[in-house]
DNA sequence: CTTAGCACTTGGTTGGGTAGAGTGCTAAAA
DNA sequence: TTTTAGCACTCTACCCAACCAAGTGCTAAG
């Protein structure tokens, strides 16, 4: 029995299976692929295949579906990247037009990879916590409101309105956004807090529980731009690739609502040598994707924000992963202006 | 036969229905419901009603099922509004803590009324049509990028990366600033774009392009407030409640991604004499939509935003209709401060 | 190591028969 | 005129058996 005809077969049947949605049997097998062996043969293949744990048949005497652990071989050797085709590159250039503002590229990236994927894309914000402040601004607006606002370096804008508890000047607010500009301009959003609650100890006496308050809204939002966030498309995608199939669409889209799992299943993902991550069934930490797979790069040369799609363990994974990857190079080559 | 009984009838067709999610025949309804009459007079009550388009029979001899007309018909005058829970209100009143930043209550009220009705919630961002310019910011980001950030008096902030063709020290950047505000301040939005471009004549001949500049950036964030926005949560529930009845949750989906769908259908209902919007099945303009209802009403008083629920048409709209209202009376009173 | 052949397993499909729920109609009762 | 009891009729859902097609594992021969 020869190695390299097995692996072979677990190739052929990823394929079918992904294409066809049914298990694959010896016999088609041959027929489909010019492998220069009988059905016989293929079936000791298969048989061996299924000792090693690559493959399963659902009912004794059908034919095999691949196995996580099959996908998994597959991707991680059989799998050759394909090459996009025109359309598809033509579908991400036109995320080249149009406006460079952040939420927008993310907004048309996610699509487009909903779309060229006909799954689910999510698209991580490029992270702040080493951003620096650039500007800060404190904007009265009606009596004791006063919308604070924080620019970084990365050009990310956070923003709150505060109560503070009485009303106060425009010059006043003025002058205390100097005295914070002084201390803060340049430090990391991560030192922010910190810094932040000294300031008030060097305003006059009388402004000290208005520069009290303010400093309490600027350190929320050093919070706030900590965060992390996703933006996410193509959920009906979910619904249409699982309507033959009674798949349970449920839990998964439970975990897309709950961003928190997924941040840290992009967080936890380890990237291959080509910089791409493939989480498979149930090597997925979450019990809720058991039946879902994720594939992910990162997408600003360093950084660690990330981008990818999720759908049914039973997908295309080379194309996909091309598709991924060359969105994540068009987003990066975009972010870089 | 009487006229009251017959409408007795359809509430109690319409209320075991949703409840049961199977076709109600004559005999089912006379033993749940205390009507004192037999089933035989029922069947003709339930004849009259089918005459009438009220209700429908999936096939000849099968209990009979609400039509649009027969819910419309429920909603309008046989649904009284049931007062929500202890618990419901609790789970209200959770939204009260915490900042009270725009995005953030609207993220914390979207899911919680996801969460308070098991369908799928949209909240409707503010309007900012009439919100006048409160302040303007221009930051210089890396070399020839510049952020140009646009504050209302609404506490609204929008921001955008342009890239000027040049690079621009920070004073000059400043001294625009200042040009523009003097021109611009209490504007309106929709004021904006045209006095914006009269803007760069009043500049020294050097800096006339990067005003130009500028100014068309401030024309677009002008266009980006005025563009509505939708938040939204909840589309598992829409997978789960339609688990055992192969409905077809996709298109649902569809619209739900194309938000301009749903902001149209906002804009276009029409409120009843108490506020609240409910649009049934085809009554909705939308194909994708036929086989579900809208539930919402606005929730600042006076302004136009909006906030509701979108589910299958056999829902139970009284409860639904009071989680919409409650919720929307909740975050009217955060809002207002 | 490969192949042909064969017995065996099994899920899906088809067709008939049945039970149950429900209807519409008619004729009598109220 | 309205309500009711009774009855014939019509479906759907369910079960069961038979059968077919696909596929496997195994054995023995090439």
């Amino acid at each position: 029995m020869s190695e390299p005809r097995k692996l072979e077969v677990l190739r052929a049947i990823v394929e079918d299976y992904v294409h066809s949605r049914e298990p694959v049997g010896s016999k088609a097998l041959v027929e489909r692929h010019h492998l220069g062996v009988s059905s016989a043969t293929i079936r000791n293949d298969m048989a061996a295949l299924e000792e090693e744990g690559l493959i399963t048949a659902p009912h004794t005497s059908s034919g095999r579906i691949p196995t996580d652990k099959g996908y998994r071989l597959f991707v991680n050797q059989l799998a050759s990247v394909k090459p996009l085709s025109a359309a598809e590159r033509r579908a991400i250039s036109v995320l080249l037009d149009g406006p460079t503002d952040l939420d927008d590229v993310l907004e048309r990236t996610v699509r487009t990879l909903a779309q060229l994927t006909n799954q689910v894309a999510v698209v991580q914000y490029p992270r702040t916590t080493a951003a620096t402040v650039r500007h800060i601004e404190f904007v009265s607006l009606a009596a004791h409101q006063v919308l604070v606002v924080l620019i970084l370096a990365s050009g990310k804008v956070e923003q709150n309105v505060i109560d503070i508890g009485a009303a106060v000047d425009d010059d006043i607010l003025a002058g205390l956004r100097k005295v914070f500009m002084a201390s803060l301009n340049g430090l990391t959003v991560a030192q922010l807090p910190s810094a932040v609650s000294k300031v008030p100890l060097d305003v006059p006496l009388g402004e000290h529980a208005v520069a009290a308050r303010l400093a309490q809204g600027l350190a929320l939002l050093a919070h706030n731009a900590r965060e992390d966030r996703i933006v996410m498309a193509g959920t009906a995608n979910l619904a249409r690739s699982n309507n033959d199939f009674p798949l349970s669409i449920g839990p998964v889209l439970d975990a897309l609502e709950e961003q928190v799992v997924l941040l840290r299943l992009l967080e936890a993902m380890a990237q291959d040598s080509l910089g791409m991550s493939v989480v498979i069934g149930r090597e997925n930490p979450h019990d809720s994707l058991a039946e879902a797979s994720v594939v992910a790069t990162s997408y600003v040369r360093g950084e660690n924000a990330k981008l990818g799609v999720v759908g049914p363990t039973r997908m295309d994974y080379p194309n996909t992963m091309a598709s991924v990857r060359a969105v994540a190079q068009y987003l990066s080559r975009i972010l870089a202006g």
